[in-house]
DNA sequence: GTGAAAGCGCTAACAC
DNA sequence: GTGTTAGCGCTTTCAC
């Protein structure tokens, strides 16, 4: 039962009957004390139910072992779900690696840059991870400048900056290469025997839209079918799919639909049923997503799928290297995660 | 710039002529200073940009202004939204009020159990929100048992326990009138016109899909026409929807279904659709969902919406309660929080 | 290898 | 109203 007191160092120094110095070297250096003494102050831990606090080590330490996290302002689109599943699975490797995750939320860029100021001052949080960097953002360039530790899921898409620096494109990052995704799913319909393959992207401009993009055009490319291409840019909604694939549909001789993200392949999959209704005996559409989203599954949509898993793994290996301040040469500050394809039934040859 | 060290009690107090203990009473207890002597303080804590280290504070006052919660396992339904949005919610409730939220996770209840005292004996976490609770859970027990505050997101199901002891079904709580929810949509179909309203649901046993069922139910029998009523139970997923509905439509009559979830009603509205494919010129089947996803939205769903932002303020209110210790008489310590109705063009009259 | 002393920054208890 | 003293539980430093 945990009424009265815990024990403390004290307690089980006593009980021990060595020094309280002692305990803790055989928490912290186990090396430095001899076996014998060890083993009867690991007893004494074990038989007390002992566990140091964590409070108080941080005060003396100044070190916390927790990273903080914005949460991710509620998305509206289906896509959101990769940051909660990339949310559990940070947790998930933190604790692994004894550290904990602690959420704040803030307005905007400004507002999470001053609970960065808060949190470290008041807190002490070890090091924050990013999860929705875009371009120019100031946070990276903010918690470079003063020292922190950080790492953001997702490249910094700007290379360049106005004066010049470089100190925010340096910084460690942990991303998905959606690139090789749209790729293997174009190649996969290139190798189904899909001809004209057109793509459903996002508007020119966001970093993540144009590598998925690029990695369709490569596939293209490389079958030498890039010099007449099909592609519509919308919005990342499923009306805007269903707009923009009917469109596209138009054009009798597309039979393959490469979708930016799973919202615009859902509205795809609606224009796709409603042409093929028209359109009796002719072979069905194919049509591929992005991020594999529960709605992927339920629909049995092709996907490209994001290891979160992965990702996680390595932002918390990052960040540690960082936080325990060893200089790990051996560890690559950016890390490029490939995606893998998940083949369901709107690619398969149908019928 | 944060470099150097941050100033402390001490370098405020020295920098307004005072002690350390007058400084930390304006900050604490301001009331209990002169006027003069307080303006003093607070001018020299803003030049300083002093911030009172929490961390010191808590290991003197053994709180911690944490709550912790389980990292709900990634649902692969697209139910798990609502959690999702809920942890926003929760997180945004929490800062405002002073708190701070910390994740962890758990393989199963027992595990999760261990992390409570964990984070209790080592960061002394100050209460816990439960997410997921269900039937016979013995996580509510244990809490209650050892006297940490908590709130759960759900009502305990169960009312009756092995040992005839009531401790767990006492515990603060707040949920979601799931019964006034479907009630309400099915209220908006009769008031359509429509009188065969089927519905659609999970197996009977579960807590909140029979307290769903009996909203559609009461609504029914308030129309007089609960004495021959269709239902359909069946796994929550979007493939058991569409067949559901594919079996409730073979009869005629049934021209409104009311499902006991999104992924059910995306299901049904594929369904539908077919349905409404071989009979033309036949109304269309209204269909209502429960959750309000983001894929209601999408599709343009009908769906009834749960205020999990209302649910975690009243969740945030009832653990600091508990955490402060006012035994608030005034404060009901269960409370039920009516959805509304999101209606959609899936229900609206067509054509 | 082990122990004693000091102090991290704060607040509770009591003196003035 | 304000200041002084003590101590939360731990680790760092330095004797031994």
């Amino acid at each position: 039962m945990a009424d009265g007191s815990r024990p403390t160092l004290t307690t089980v120094a006593e009980h021990a009957r060595v020094s309280r110095q002692t305990v803790s070297n055989v928490l912290n250096s186990p090396e430095v004390v001899r076996p014998d003494t060890r083993e009867r102050v690991l007893r004494a831990i074990a038989e007390l139910d002992y566990r140091p606090n964590v409070v108080a080590r941080q005060l003396r330490t100044r070190r916390s072992s927790v990273l903080g996290l914005r949460m991710p302002p509620a998305s509206d689109g289906i896509s959101g779900q990769v940051l909660d599943r990339f949310l559990h699975a940070l947790t998930d490797e933190a604790q692994r690696a004894g550290l904990r995750v602690m959420l704040f939320t803030a307005e905007d860029d400004d507002a999470e840059i001053r609970e960065y100021q808060n949190l470290r001052a008041t807190t002490g949080i070890d090091g924050f991870v990013l999860a929705n960097t875009h371009a120019g953002d100031p946070r990276t360039r903010w918690l470079a400048d003063h020292g922190v530790p950080f790492v953001t899921f997702g490249r910094p898409w700007d290379t360049r900056r106005d004066d010049g620096g470089t100190t925010a494109d340096h910084h460690p990052w942990v991303d998905i290469d959606g690139r090789a995704g749209t790729r293997a799913a174009t190649q996969h319909l290139l190798d189904a025997g899909h001809r004209r393959v057109a793509f459903l992207g996002w508007p020119e401009g966001s970093g993540v839209g144009d590598d998925r993009f690029a990695g369709w055009h490569a596939a293209l490319a490389g079958a030498g079918l890039a010099d007449d291409v099909v592609v519509h840019r919308t919005a990342d909604s499923v009306a805007q799919g269903v707009a923009a694939a009917t469109r596209v549909l138009a054009r009798d001789d597309v039979t393959a639909l490469v979708c930016v993200s799973d919202s615009i392949a859902l509205g795809a999959l609606a224009a796709v049923r409603e042409h093929a209704a028209q359109r009796p005996g002719r072979r069905a559409v194919a049509v591929t997503g992005f991020d594999d989203t529960p709605v992927a599954r339920a629909v049995d949509l092709t996907s490209v799928a994001q290891p979160v898993g992965d990702v996680a793994a390595r932002a918390v290996e990052l960040l540690r290297s960082q936080i325990e301040g060893r200089d790990d040469v051996a560890l690559d500050r950016q890390v490029l995660i490939e995606p893998h394809l998940v083949v369901r039934a709107t690619s398969r040859a149908v019928r």
